[in-house]
RNA sequence: GGCCCCGUGGUCAAGCGGUUAAGACAUCGCCCUUUCACGGCGGUAACAGGAGUUCGAUUCUCCUCGGGGUCACCA
């Protein structure tokens, strides 16, 4: 789902289990031989050491410190063990593990790319495992190997890991190796205090674009969580992105998602597009609401300023598939000054006007009603709310009453103006 | 609990010792109008709290409070 993601969104990589490289292999299980001979190095350093101590006696020591209220720190007691005895269990085949031997005193610290100086004492690190008993490396050892053997320069990660850093770092100090430059980043929160996890049932990338939502919209807010480009643009296509973008304006604190804004953007995006890309966009919600496709630029005219994700397009345009049963009482509204009555005196006008048209076209119908309205001296509103009513059976409609009228064709409005009229008697 | 990090309106987010404390979303009002939107104009709304340092703190320091992270033979 990630590969899937990136790529639709037009991230590229140079490297990786999909694509292959010059510092393969890049699956961790096909890496396990590499790690072992590091460990050693180590220990010929006097910056490791094999211990003996079992899993359970540990564990056994860690819940009675818990117990007192202490945090339970590993007492090096196997770095004390002599050469000799070490070379003994050994040959005779016992389980081990190696250990970082961290220095008792003294500072490990690192600088990062947008917290700065990240300082712990060596005294509050515990002496982690590297190797474990099956001879795999654990994640905090392979990490530090993986990064310098493959030639990382630039590590961006999210700032889970800022507190341990400084203690991969005494690793690479103990190698000789040049360390990557970090750059920690805060996670997107979904409130004050729980990021955003899909694993905890959170919207992720494809539940929006099934939702309605333009990929291209989601890319830019999102990016606009955590940075800012240093002015106030807002609008950015993955080619600005990338040229704006720099680590300067990165935040050291949590941005919370607000899908409000997205939908905000994705209706900018919405608007923004052609007629023809929106129509493209558009066309599956239109057959999903089972209307009549034959004007998709009357469509596209009414529902690009008005539809902030498509998905909202079915339940929007419900009502030119089937007309709703209404109440006449929706004939009623004071600021076009109509009521019932006067719907009434209206629709008799006008079906037989309609019905003497020479053609649908949207000219013919606009100056047909727009010339009786001022015939009789009515308001545009007192003639067109009746007329929308009648034919949308729905007191919110997007577009007007003559654009209701192309999208459903003459026959089928003079049905539903007559069947209002009906209602009306 | 120890250690690390963070703290400007409801949300995103400028600010980097002196500002009427930007802008955007949301919200409210007005205008436009053929309903609703779009668009235009305007309003409400913030420096977590307390001590310092300084002529002057949103900005620097410390403490408190709040939130997050991390303390595995998991990654």
């Amino acid at each position: 789902m990630i590969y899937r993601t990136l790529k639709s969104i037009g991230m590229q990589w140079d490297e990786g289990p999909d694509i292959g490289g010059d510092y393969g292999p890049y699956v961790q299980s096909e890496r396990k031989s590499m790690y072992l001979p590091y460990a050693q190095e180590l220990v010929k350093k006097g910056k490791a050491y094999y211990c003996f101590c079992t899993e359970e006696e540990l564990s056994a020591r860690r819940e009675e410190a818990a117990k007192r209220g202490e945090t339970f720190k590993y007492d090096k007691h196997c770095l004390h063990l002599s050469p000799e005895e070490v070379q003994r269990r050994l040959d005779a085949g016992e389980p081990y593990v190696i250990r970082q031997n961290v220095p008792e005193s003294g500072e490990a610290s690192f600088d990062d790319a947008i917290y700065g100086h990240i300082a712990v004492d060596c005294s509050d690190l515990d002496d982690m495992i590297l190797i474990k008993a099956d001879g795999m490396p654990t994640y905090n050892f392979a990490n530090v190997i993986d990064d310098h053997t493959m030639g990382i320069t630039h590590v961006m990660r999210g700032n889970e890991y800022l507190a341990s850093t400084p203690k991969y770092n005494l690793l690479y100090d103990a190698f000789g190796w040049e360390k990557p430059t970090y750059i920690h980043m805060t996670p997107i929160m979904r409130d004050a205090s729980h990021k955003l996890s899909k694993r905890d049932g959170d919207a992720y990338f494809e539940d929006y674009i099934n939702k309605g939502y333009l990929k291209e919209a989601i890319v830019n807010y999102v990016a606009l969580l955590g940075w800012n480009p240093g002015d106030d643009r807002e609008f950015f296509t993955m080619d600005e992105l990338i040229g704006a973008f720099s680590v300067d304006g990165m935040s050291k604190s949590p941005a919370i998602f607000d899908v409000n804004k997205l939908t905000w953007m994705n209706a900018e995006y919405i608007r923004r597009l052609t007629p023809e890309a929106f129509t493209a966009q558009a066309m599956p919600y239109y057959e999903k609401a089972g209307i009549d496709t034959s004007r998709t630029d009357v469509l596209c005219r009414i529902l690009q300023p008005r539809v902030e994700t498509f998905a909202q397009i079915p339940e929007i345009v419900d009502f030119l598939a089937q007309l709703p049963d209404y109440d006449v009482e929706l004939f009623t509204n004071k600021k076009s000054k109509t009521n019932p009555d006067v719907a009434r005196e209206v629709l008799d006008m006008v079906i037989p006007l309609l019905e003497s048209l020479p053609d649908w076209e949207e000219a013919t119908v606009h100056d047909a009603l727009m010339n009786l309205a001022a015939e009789k001296g009515l308001k545009n509103g007192t003639l067109l709310w009746p007329v929308r009513i009648a034919l949308a059976g729905k007191q919110v409609t997007p577009g007007g009453a003559i654009e209701i009228a192309l999208l459903l064709g003459r026959a089928e409005s003079l049905k539903r103006l007559k069947a209002g009229r009906e209602k009306l008697a």
